[in-house]
DNA sequence: CGTATGAGGTTACCCGAGGTAACACCAAAG
DNA sequence: CTTTGGTGTTACCTCGGGTAACCTCATACG
């Protein structure tokens, strides 16, 4: 019974059971199958069952296990002294080294399964969720906004969130420049470099807006528009 | 073999069978089952299936036709003859009112199940990949980058394209503001209102980061429009 | 010593969802 | 009258999540 010393055996399984399921995630993706995970840990479902709940819960605390990496090098990255725009940079480049570094994990984290026990229509997994409101409440105690300011952290949290999300899944599947390079192209938007640029002289062609040519070596992958 | 003349009736059933999807959808959200569509068009899953070959296939063809839509409102707002910052507020305030207009089927469109049929690690659902190729032929066409252009415009693209939709759902599901307010504080955040504000004296706390509930100010909020 | 107890483990099953096979029906074309 | 092609059905397979029931072995205890 118990003698439940230091380290009770139970939380040491527990332990070994979510080491599994990391190397099943990191071989299959996301979606890994409950019997995959059994399997890979020489045991069988019910056992998984005892220790956590169900599906949702495992993904949880193996979601929690790495996200605690994630949101420690974020918050760090946002609070360190140095002037505002190198420190934007700091934090994409953070994120972007993580998702570089254990794609299949962070994909894991950042993408869960829609099964994996969200509610509907949840868009930021919760990991996301937490680095949204690491960078909002970043915003709230380092930046002078007016009024307002309590409704525009909470939302430029969320949407530079998503934005660094999208914008890094593509780069991590198409790799169409370096990191830095990212880092830079994202921080100019953020910097206003949209609002600041010149315009081009209107085209002859005034229509056709999709999929003109592809510029410089980008080669985007096209995609069919028509309607 | 079928006079393909215009309205074959297998087109018409087609049509019908996506109308009653669409309604499923419409109620249940995505994740709808093959059997309650098939229910709900009154008949069994086989026929569905003669019609799409499977699950992808309908979820395509439905997600085809409401993107057509969207996709058009957004191509207009990205080509309107106006100021560089009310076409950037006519785009925002563009998509926020059509997923506020029916919020099911856009998070149907923008959250694919994950099973829908995209690879692993597909963030932007397709239709968000279109919207995103918009913006970027839109920056590309519209706005004088130097070189690196093409990378900047694509960045861009799938950049903002996920900060509205990150955004946009958490507005959708908290209603935090207006969606005039919204589409101001997103555009100021593309303003480079984020660089432009001022330090904040660093307050003596330091921080208990995270804390997700609503600070302070979301609700009531003050008067004052930015500045 | 025998036995109760509880972790660790197993087999065998239920259910719902995607997907398919085989068969039945009905209209028009020949 | 028969072929053909579309509509429809029932019944089934598979696979994944989740559960029930049962086994087993070490240990604490009378």
């Amino acid at each position: 019974m118990t003698g439940i010393g230091s380290g009770s055996g139970t939380e040491e399984r527990r332990q070994q059971l979510l080491d599994a399921a990391d190397r099943v995630i990191r071989r299959d993706g996301p979606g890994a199958s409950m019997n995959a995970i059994a399997a890979e840990a020489g045991i069988t479902k019910p056992i998984l069952y005892r220790h956590f709940t169900d599906k949702h819960g495992l993904y949880q605390a193996l979601a929690e296990r790495h996200t605690a990496g994630l949101l420690a090098s974020v918050r760090a990255a946002l609070a360190r002294p140095l002037e505002r725009r190198d420190l934007v940079e700091g934090v994409l480049d953070t994120y972007l080294a993580a998702i570089e570094a254990r794609p299949q994990v962070y994909r894991f984290l950042t993408h869960p399964e829609a099964g994996d026990g969200l509610g509907p229509g949840s868009p930021l997994a919760p990991a996301l969720q937490k680095i949204a409101d690491e960078i909002a409440a970043a915003v709230r105690h380092q930046v002078d906004l007016g009024a307002q300011a309590g409704l525009l952290a909470e939302t430029w949290g969320r949407g530079i969130t998503g934005m660094v999300l999208a914008a890094g899944d593509w780069w991590l599947e198409q790799r169409p420049c370096s990191r830095e390079e990212m880092v830079t192209a994202l921080a100019d938007l953020l910097w206003g470099r949209l609002a600041a640029a010149g315009h081009r002289p209107v085209a002859a062609g005034t229509a056709e807006p999709a999929a003109s040519g592809d510029p410089a070596g980008t080669s985007a992958a096209g995609s069919g528009t028509a309607g």
